[in-house]
DNA sequence: GCCCTTGGGTGCGTTTTGGTACCAATCGTT
DNA sequence: AACGATTGGTACCAAAACGCACCCAAGGGC
């Protein structure tokens, strides 16, 4: 059967990799040498991890965590359209030939990672084609999750997209973490008493567990059924993005 | 003033450039003549362009008219989570050291354009570092539009979405289009009815004309203003991005 | 002309969400 | 222990969207 979640597995289990991110663990001895000094970093609720519509600094590869990517809409409402954890990396303009993003990057969850000087990175990049296709493959995976938010939001239920959230949180730091039921609220768009009758409902089903300012999930299948197809595609997509370097 | 939508004006706009898509004009003699035979192609509506989870094998730069990418949700209803026009290309998954897509692409407004095959665009991409970047560029704008429909989608009101949309496909090709409202409801995942009423109200004020199967924009700033911001942020990054190749 | 398909308008009840307000519970701090 | 701040629970009404169903109108082909 085909592992569809690889990244949640690694999370989970003890390895004796030396990093918990998968770029980094995924990169070659030379590629992490070209990056240079990656320096460790905590990474506290809410610091600010990519500011809108200014040239990015530095780099950050989380190593646990979860980092929202949002942005300010016209009635001054946040919004998240993506969402980072172990798997991933800050800054994905860079790879797209950009200097800045017009969204906000900050923590949601907190947790510790590496950083690093940007140019740097785009120093390394030029000169490893394999550096290159690892993080071109992340930011593949990245872009087409917030594709599948977008669907999400488009045409799913707001019981529907709590789930995916959870069930993305989940995947990224493991099945029981902290989140507030108003942060929850601005994330996907909609109101926080909408969020704790949501959470209610699955609670009562015996999906998730929730007390206050935490959230734990009892039962993930359950859970992704009531997501009612909304979670899945991305995690598809992403599993089948970082195969290739995987193996 | 900055120039907000350069892609409106070069449409509207008679040029005595061979191309009328952006990119192909943006692009060096040599970079065209990497890329080679460019075939032209007719492109009714509702062609395929590009189908869901298929190595992709032709690459198509649209002249005229506008291609819809959609994702199939569960429930068999389809979604649009993006929108090529002249300024683009399909296969923006190429850029993204991927060979497919989970969406899917097809003609919304019938029109005209070039394609290639994807062996032939990667071999180029692999040689010329300034068509690499051209297209690069393009792709990061494409995501933030991604990026800026799944806002929309999260937190606009169906009259909101459609003024965005309306608008959307009048910056590719003009004022006046062929467009149902069933494929509207379609494209947004909402109700036919809810796009009739909608549109009832935004002829009611002045700002388009709609007769059976057609959509006249009378008053683009009026629209703009419709929209509530859900338009605007994707067209002013597509126009950074796009000002670097353009002077 | 006539039929038939396609596209559009409308009504109505239900469900979902927005908006707002207020109170209760919990936690950290003094 | 007392306090204030944060977080969660609830209630109520309005707006929006869904889901049908049904009919009308415009065009195309015969």
């Amino acid at each position: 059967m085909l592992q569809l979640f690889p990244l949640r597995e690694s999370i989970l289990t003890q390895t004796d990799q030396p990093f918990r991110n998968h770029l980094l663990s995924a990169l070659s001895p030379a590629d992490l040498a070209l990056l240079g000094d990656l320096t460790p970093v905590d990474l506290p609720l809410r610091q600010t991890l990519e500011s809108p519509d200014t040239t990015i600094g530095t780099v950050y590869f989380i190593e646990c965590g979860v980092a929202s990517v949002v942005s300010q809409t016209a009635g001054r409402r946040e919004i998240e359209v993506g969402l980072i954890g172990p798997e991933g990396m800050t800054a994905v303009s860079l790879l797209g030939a950009d200097d800045r993003s017009p969204f906000e990057t900050f923590m949601q969850v907190e947790g510790n990672g590496y950083h690093m000087p940007a140019p740097r990175l785009l120093q390394a990049l030029d000169r490893s084609p394999t550096l290159n296709h690892v993080l071109m493959r992340y930011a593949r995976a990245f872009h087409i999750q917030v594709a599948a938010t977008s669907v999400s939001n488009g045409y799913a239920k707001l019981e529907q997209r709590l789930a995916r959230w959870l069930l993305m949180v989940s995947d990224r730091v493991g099945d029981s973490f902290h989140i507030t039921h108003a942060f929850l609220a601005t994330m996907l768009a909609v109101l926080r008493a909408g969020v704790t009758l949501a959470l209610q409902v699955l609670e009562g089903r015996g999906l998730i567990r929730s007390s206050r300012g935490n959230v734990v999930i009892l039962n993930r299948p359950g859970l992704i059924a009531a997501s009612n197809g909304a979670y899945g595609l991305a995690e598809r997509e992403q599993s089948r993005l970082m195969q290739s370097q995987d193996s």
